[in-house]
RNA sequence: GGCCCCGUCGUCUAGCGGCCUAGGACUCUGGCUUCUCAAGCCAGCUACGAGGGUUCGAAUCCCUUCGGGGCUACCA
């Protein structure tokens, strides 16, 4: 019987998902989607101190907007729940109870301050760092004594002599000798389960086939593999591992703040569209392994394997995202570009939101569709339509000031006045006749003059539509005005 | 320091022994087009970290070395 394929994405929310988190959420849940498995999402919130409401909320929010739709997990359930490992407390416990009575932990008393003190003394004595077992064996007598000074007591995985050796299915078999996987931490003090007890039962208990998570786990797999171990978990009911490449920033460290932006909110905020960091998030780390680079996330589902997946870091390129972004947006259908243009228009409150503006805001998208790669760049697009007091902007005030640059105005606002019909064509006819054949100028100094006049701006949508959108009245209102600057 | 992972153009990658005088994309440069800006089209620059093997033949396999990264927590 072949096992279903279940993967999970389970972030510990410790702040807003950054862009490694979803690159890692797009794998699980692309795989999942190409084998028909399930997606699960799960919330390692263990970390109490760290893991915050909002920040689980947050996690949730960006997932949706991505479209990853997971299956099983927090707000749509599943029968492995619950998805918050908050609420899984009984769960750990139970099996941190039958670990020591298996003998497979124990108990430790040794205080945070004495650990690091021995790690000090391993460090300077070249001995590698990690506990040294002295509470593998304490006596009746011994505990009693610990008991009464008033320690509290964690709960530490025996590891056993010996070696782990397991294949990933990037990387291909990885092999740890047990002398450098030191007994860990399975229960705090307080008596919250840690990470390492949590994700190793999670993962059994909910099923879950393959993992699929960051390079930065590789080494702490044996140790959830010892858990396996010690919940009785059969060889064939161990999850398939995978650890994906980390994602880098510019200056070759793990992407941070300080070197790129992290946050997926920031770059929702900053208008890329979902599928964008989607295409752009899969072509790193993985290829298709043909030359295509314009993915869409239906086609990602059928393409995905993790055979396909790189093992090395991939750094993050800006530069090329904001190209894929243009690229999807240019392919927006109008309607969809209107519903994703118009909250930055309001945002940046270029408009109010009233149906007359919707509707000149989308007769004027087309004209811009292929000139910005971010939606946020549509307001100073657009504001021209909508501004109610019109100024030239500074910088181009001295060219349209000139004598040549009044001449072309006087002579525009005569041949434009008694247009009857108002279309960028009959502009367009009107003003090379007159400005380029007559007047013998270049197309570019005439039409620049007027474009500064009209737009206020050296830089514009195509000048003629962008009168024709303006309105009769209106343009040659804003051309008169230049003319008394 | 120890353990583990990784190493093809500036960047993301294709390549899994001959199809590679290494292909594509982004960036950059030049050009065409053109009412500005874009978009589009064309052209160009630039890479197998190094050294040994194996082989008739290596970017592809092995070893060493160098470089980068991760882990080394009562974080995940």
């Amino acid at each position: 019987m072949v096992k279903p394929v279940r993967v999970r994405f389970a972030p510990s929310p410790t702040g807003d998902l950054h862009v490694g988190n979803i690159r890692t959420a797009l794998f699980d849940w692309a795989y999942a989607r190409h084998t028909g498995g399930t997606f699960l999402f799960r919330i390692e919130d263990t970390d109490t101190t760290r893991v915050t409401d909002e920040y689980i909320a947050a996690a949730i929010d960006t997932l949706r907007w991505l479209g990853l739709q997971w299956d099983e997990g927090p707000e749509v359930g599943g029968e492995y729940g619950p998805y918050l490992q908050s609420q899984r407390l009984d769960i750990y416990a139970h099996w941190a109870q039958k670990f020591i009575e298996q003998k497979d932990a124990y108990h430790c008393y040794c205080t945070p301050e004495e650990l690091e003190q021995r790690r000090e003394a391993q460090r300077e004595a070249h001995v590698a760092p990690g506990y040294d077992g002295k509470c593998r064996d304490l006596t009746a007598e011994q505990i009693a004594t610990y008991k009464g000074q008033g320690r509290e007591a964690v709960v530490r995985m025996r590891m056993p002599d010996g070696s782990t050796t397991f294949v990933d299915a990037i990387r291909g078999e990885v092999s740890f000798e047990h002398k450098f996987v030191p007994d860990f931490v399975l229960v705090r003090g307080d008596g919250s389960p840690l990470y390492t007890l949590a994700v190793a039962v999670d993962d059994i208990l909910m099923k879950v086939s393959h993992v699929l998570r960051g390079e930065d786990l590789l080494s702490s797999t044996p140790r959830q593999i010892r858990v396996y171990q010690a919940m009785g978990v059969a060889l064939d009911d161990y999850p398939t591992f995978a650890h994906l490449p980390f994602v880098m920033g510019q200056d070759n460290a793990k992407l941070s703040k300080r070197n790129g932006e992290v946050s997926i909110a920031w770059y929702r905020e900053a208008g890329f569209l979902p599928e964008a960091i989607c295409n752009y998030l899969a072509l790193l780390g993985w290829s298709p392994g043909d030359d295509r680079e314009n993915i869409t996330m239906k086609e990602l589902t059928e393409l995905f394997t993790v055979e396909r997946v790189n093992s090395s870091p991939a750094r993050f390129d800006m530069k090329k995202l904001e190209a894929i972004n243009g690229d999807k947006i240019r392919a927006l259908p109008l309607d969809e570009f209107l519903a994703w243009a118009l909250p930055f228009l309001t945002k940046a409150k270029v408009i109010s939101g009233t149906p007359e503006e919707i509707a000149v805001v989308k007769s004027a998208l087309p004209i811009i569709q292929e000139r910005i790669t971010r939606l946020n760049e549509v307001p100073a697009m657009l504001k021209f339509l909508f501004v109610k007091n019109f100024a030239v902007e500074a910088e181009s005030l001295s060219k349209v000031t000139d004598a040549a640059s009044k001449d072309v105005l006087k002579r525009a606002i005569t041949e434009l006045t008694p247009l009857t019909v108002w279309t960028h064509d009959s502009i367009e006819a009107a003003l090379r006749s007159s400005l380029i054949e007559e007047m013998g100028l270049k197309p570019r100094i005439a039409f620049g003059s007027v474009r500064i006049a009209v737009t206020g701006s050296t830089i514009s949508p195509p000048l003629f539509e962008s009168m024709e959108l303006l309105g009769k009245n209106a343009s040659l209102e804003r051309i008169s005005a230049a003319l008394a600057l």
